[in-house]
DNA sequence: TATACTTACTGAAACGGTTCAGCACGATGA
DNA sequence: TCATCGTGCTGAACCGTTTCAGTAAGTATA
């Protein structure tokens, strides 16, 4: 195991100092006049040594690292790398090469709160995009140790945080106007955690917009997102009554899909007898069957977004608005009809 | 900008020296003796001041950074971000997370080779994970560096390089087969570049399951993949020809999902009138309409295993062996069916 | 001929840790 | 009483850079 090529060696090739060659290598000519003949000799012996700086020691000296930290959630019922995270990823990737940072990625799944927390204190980033829900202890911590983040498809509300996210109460309501003006009366969600601030705003315009137009909000129409244990569990039931729903908001394309599949095996067609409002407007929104109409969130624009704000309070600039939040749009596709009529 | 807290502070304060704190805090018991009084000392130290140790420190006289680098093609045709790659970062984080390596990405899009090797050599990651392809001009850069890196999804046969791929080869006869045990005599390629080895060996396993079943390949049948310039050009006159393929094996389902909607477009149903199998088998998939029969990769697996061996080698262990090929499987679907009879 | 000003370069300290060798002290054994 | 040993701790060197303040030599100014 060689060990590496210091700029020491460069000096010691070159026949000057190793702060000479700091400065050659860094084209400081502003600061500090080096004659071309040791210029020529310094790049020379740095070139023929294959002499890389090592970044780690400028990190140290320089307390900066120019990289920034992605922290995902570490455990969900959706897995991590859903097409989501490819279109967030896609946009910080996109906006740090912009902006000259790199990149680490913390989805670890460490033991305790204080284990990631040295993982992002430890000078390795100089700040970080948190993807957890605002309320994760974490953040809490973050705030208050007065480290550079932004938290981004998630809120958090306290006067020192960052957030951009996108407006998810408005997407609850134009889902449910879109069905509303198709004529449905009955309603149905599929609504999400109650812990995240995401889906309780979905719901919330989804409860709003209904009740904004004379229907009343029932209880007994609103199911949980499937989990392992509970999978779809009351849709049958539901659909089994005269009552039943002539269309349905769901959480997430993702949800859609089964349940779309679940409502064809009960034999109702959509959107004959059902229609579907999805989120997120997958591409694969685009080739199922029937095409899913859906709510799209600018994910890649929310993501350079939340990139640029982070880097501009590491630069420590004044962050005009800490909170930015972004404006859904409706794809309207085939799987949403006109409300059947069940007299 | 308050500077961070080092460990000479938490050394002041617990009154002894900044060694002392460093082997109590890293436990080392085995080389120093600390009494319990004076351990007690050092951590309450710490937790007042909020203490973290400088990873960057750490790694400078470590020498070793514990963090490894992803590195993706910066520039194609399909996203960076589809699905695969999805599965590709969700195979690479669990293995990291197991072998407590933490990930860097380097997807940038910089000027030159040589800028990227210096973001690779920097001491910052302690090997790579390589998901260019195998002859591109930085591979064979880092090989005669003999840095540690393992090339995924590709291939490079110096005995100095390791990789993990696919049997793409095996993927394109089983595509095949599987068209021709159904009756299909005239079956068309639409295949990758001719710079990829991956596309080169799917396309010779595809020409040798025609030939071993005494079918000639034909030039004419074979397609170029879409780009932006020539969007599925050649498909149209080649299905008007009365010789036109009655099956295609596609490079990828990305692919094969416009090639589907265009021969609708043009009349032919699938798989009534045109088999068709991907390459991928990419959730959407399942979904789209008819469901795509494709050849699936062991995605995850693969990633896994190549992030394994690079630890492996990182760590100085003797690797086994420096290639490894996984088996492919064909995921039957319904978009292929009995060649139709066109006499 | 003394003074000031460039030009070209360098020594030393700093960044925040880890490691190695060694030191002071009290207890033990001969 | 002296050598030996174990215990508990520390000084100094080191990892590979950058930056600050300075120096020595040559050149222009008065």
């Amino acid at each position: 195991m060689k060990s590496r090529t210091t700029i020491q060696d460069v000096a010691k090739k070159a026949m000057v100092s190793k702060v000479t060659v700091s400065y050659v290598l860094n084209g400081r000519d502003a600061d500090v006049r080096i004659s071309q003949e040791t210029r020529a000799r310094v790049l020379q012996a740095a070139e023929e040594l294959g002499y890389r700086p090592s970044g780690v020691a400028r990190m140290l000296v320089n307390q900066r690292s120019g990289t920034i930290a992605v922290v995902f959630q570490y455990a969900s019922y959706f897995s991590h790398w859903s097409s989501f995270t490819s279109d967030v990823m896609r946009g910080v990737c996109e906006a740090a090469v912009v902006e000259g940072f790199d990149l680490m990625l913390h989805t670890k799944a460490t033991e305790t709160v204080d284990q990631e927390l040295n993982q992002l204190l430890d000078g390795r980033v100089d700040g970080a995009l948190v993807l957890r829900d605002g309320n994760d202890p974490m953040v809490q911590q973050l705030i208050n140790r007065g480290f550079p983040f932004v938290l981004f498809f998630t809120r958090n509300y306290d006067p020192r945080a960052c957030f951009v996210d996108s407006d998810n109460y408005m997407g609850g309501q134009i889902a449910t106007d879109h069905l509303i003006k198709l004529g449905h009366r009955r309603i149905g969600m599929v609504r999400g955690s109650h812990q995240s601030t995401s889906s309780n705003d979905r719901f919330n315009g989804y409860r709003d917009a209904l009740e904004s137009n004379g229907i009343a909000c029932r209880e007994d129409h609103v199911l949980a997102i499937p989990t392992p244990d509970s999978p779809l569990g009351g849709l049958d039931d539901l659909m089994a009554r005269p009552d039943r729903p002539t269309a349905f908001f769901i959480w997430s394309d993702d949800v859609a899909y089964p349940v779309m599949g679940r409502l064809k095996e009960l034999g109702f067609e959509c959107p004959r007898d059902v229609s579907i409002v999805g989120f997120d407007s997958l591409p694969s929104s685009e080739l199922c069957s029937p095409r899913l109409t859906s709510v799209k969130q600018a994910i890649e624009e929310i993501a350079r977004a939340a990139t640029q704000m982070l880097v501009a309070r590491i630069n420590g600039e004044d962050i005009r608005q800490r909170q930015q939040i972004f404006p859904l749009t409706l794809d309207i596709r085939s799987s949403t009809g006109p409300a059947p009529d069940l007299t």
